[in-house]
DNA sequence: TAAAGGTATGACACCGATGTCATATGACAC
DNA sequence: GTGTCATATGACATCGGTGTCATACCTTTA
């Protein structure tokens, strides 16, 4: 491949002319410019990046280590929305800067991350996403100072930046919500209690109970998330079937996710139980796919993966230019609620209405 | 960042040592090694990648060049599956040998991709991946001699290594599957007639038909896929009714894919005909979140599209290593038909009740 | 007319690795 | 005792760009 000197050659001037038609950080003068430029034409010239990297120290790379390609679409995750989104808002905010992004997929193996880290470090990369699956907490390996890094979905110990979904807030502005709409009793069919997500939804959940003066009843709570699949739609069964056999059976089931929802769907529909009429569904995450797809369109929660994706990018890219804020409190980036028709106003009758269907 | 200077003068030895020890390209006293590996640790020293480069004129890089992470999950594609499993494939060949991905997304935009040409001939990659999202036919920008380049679901005018699905054999498959069922009379509802795979899947449907010795009868054949989404249900209302209404009427619907395919289950259901005891059902792709989900589970071809990958990563590599086939014939990679309940053995009977059921 | 300043260009060192070659030491064989 | 060879190490050039500095020319201004 053709390096700078033959350019320099082949355009009869010096190397040091041919950089500056290249970087136009020094006046040329117009022939010169133009026979520089044929001869790179001719010679089909592209500058190295590693020959530059050498004496600037700028490599132009930014690493993102991920498992969202490996893992796209396999065995479902607990949030169940593709963390796939958080590489398009990063994409998108990167491409618009002139930095180039390196991808490393884990490929499911959590031990390779060092190997990945040490592999960006080779490339001297000017700073590194970490992108987690869903929204918990991670260890990683210390980087050397001058690294910048970014946790997307995720936060550590030692309070590296982090960007993480506003997980309380979505939650309570869905209740807020189903409540204005006249629910009273509203059930929480939850994602495994162990996760960050769960946590803080459910923190969420009591707080608009209590803005609305509404006792939080305990028996409308319940964790239906399982490893295996098999168990877990038992576990709805018997949640749901539990909570419609309550003296005051509940008028909306909130879920985990979406994917939960469609499955409640199910379940309601085999007791015929109609949706939304006899009783409202809502989810948590906007997954378009299902969300949108589901008859009658399910309201849920907008878990805001692209923004966050773009919000990590130019959170690390601040970093990079020395901009970024001093402080390393996390970014806390919330989603609106989707309103659809899978949540309507409570009207009494139903709920008697209910009891029969049930009963029968 | 430190180098390799820092760590030879922390170790007391010269840098040629210490390269020594990186490499372990000649012996080194045991001592020395010690001395200078506690160093190495010491300072948290990795090697450059840039500086190692200028010498070996290797950089260890394969460039990957697709539109699958931005616009996945976006609006349907042609074909349906997420051109992201092929990202897969490639990623796990990759990943087992030493060179590292740069993947570089198209964010939708084609007139992107002579950039990124660019940017991945600045890093010196050793290799390229084009992926396109469905099989079709492209062009690109002539690369310098001496960097390989693979296509995948894609190929073009001037013979560039390509790997593709093998369309025609797979949908020949099915139908041979589907006519030693029973089947005589099979509908096909194709993808867009301009495009590859529904040429190919239409000579491999002929062809099944040739074999068994059924005429063609180009009344069960209709191109139901349109840009806009509206029109293309109406479209396959259009079809399937006036199919139905034929005198000798199909007893399976083949669709040009999964997507189509469910919604041909919602027809059908509407129309009160069973799926699979009244009308057989089958797709393309074997795209697991619907073929799997939908009830009866669907019989469809797998599009192989992690295989392709792995089988592109495998050639570009022995391309680069220089073990490669000489020629330049494209690699047709088939996948199996995935069986499922949505195709059964063909019954007289229901063809007598399925005439009187669309006559209502 | 000389000083000042902008324009246009080249020589050379440098970035951080590694390849080549030279050198020094000790072990072993003859 | 000396030649041979493997082991162990360092000096130095080199890869392809860019920063620094020097130089030469031309125009403008005092």
């Amino acid at each position: 491949m053709a390096t700078i000197y033959d350019v320099a050659k082949a355009a009869g001037v010096s190397a040091k002319t041919v950089s500056r038609v290249l970087n136009s950080d020094a006046p040329v003068g117009r022939e010169t410019r133009r026979a520089v430029e044929a001869a790179m034409t001719e010679l089909g010239y592209v500058p190295s990046n590693a020959a530059r990297m050498m004496r600037s120290n700028k490599s132009g790379l930014i690493g993102l280590i991920t498992g969202a390609i490996s893992t796209a679409q396999e065995a479902s995750n607990p949030t169940g929305l593709p963390d796939l989104f958080i590489l398009q808002g990063i994409q998108r905010a990167i491409g618009q800067s002139d930095m180039t992004l390196m991808i490393a997929d884990t490929n499911g193996q959590s031990d390779r991350v060092p190997a990945l880290i040490r592999t960006f470090l080779q490339h001297r990369v000017e700073g590194l996403i970490y992108v987690a699956e869903y929204h918990k907490k991670v260890v990683l390996p210390k980087l050397p100072t001058g690294v910048p890094m970014v946790l997307v979905n995720c936060f550590d110990a030692i309070g590296t930046a982090s960007i993480l979904p506003d997980d309380q807030r979505g939650q309570r502005d869905l209740i807020a919500g189903i409540i204005a709409a006249g629910h009273r009793r509203i059930a929480y069919l939850t994602l495994r209690s162990s996760i960050e997500a769960t946590r803080l939804r459910t923190l969420g959940f009591r707080e608009a109970l209590f803005e609305a003066g509404i006792d939080f009843d305990p028996a409308l709570v319940r964790d239906c998330d399982l490893e295996d699949h098999e168990g877990e739609t038992q576990l709805l069964w018997d949640a749901i079937d539990s909570m419609l056999r309550l003296p005051n059976p509940p008028t909306t089931f909130c879920c985990g996710n979406d994917a939960m929802a469609m499955k409640v769907y199910g379940i309601l529909r085999t007791r015929g139980i109609k949706v939304p009429e006899d009783i409202s569904v809502a989810g948590y995450d906007n997954h378009r796919i299902i969300a949108a797809t589901l008859y009658p369109p399910l309201t849920t929660v907008d878990l805001p993966y692209t923004a966050m994706g773009v919000r990590a990018a130019q959170r690390l890219l601040a970093m990079i230019s020395g901009t970024g804020r001093d402080d390393n409190s996390p970014t806390l980036v919330s989603g609106p609620v989707y309103w659809r028709n899978s949540v309507t106003e409570m009207r009494r009758p139903n709920i008697l209405q209910l009891k029969t269907v049930r009963e029968e």
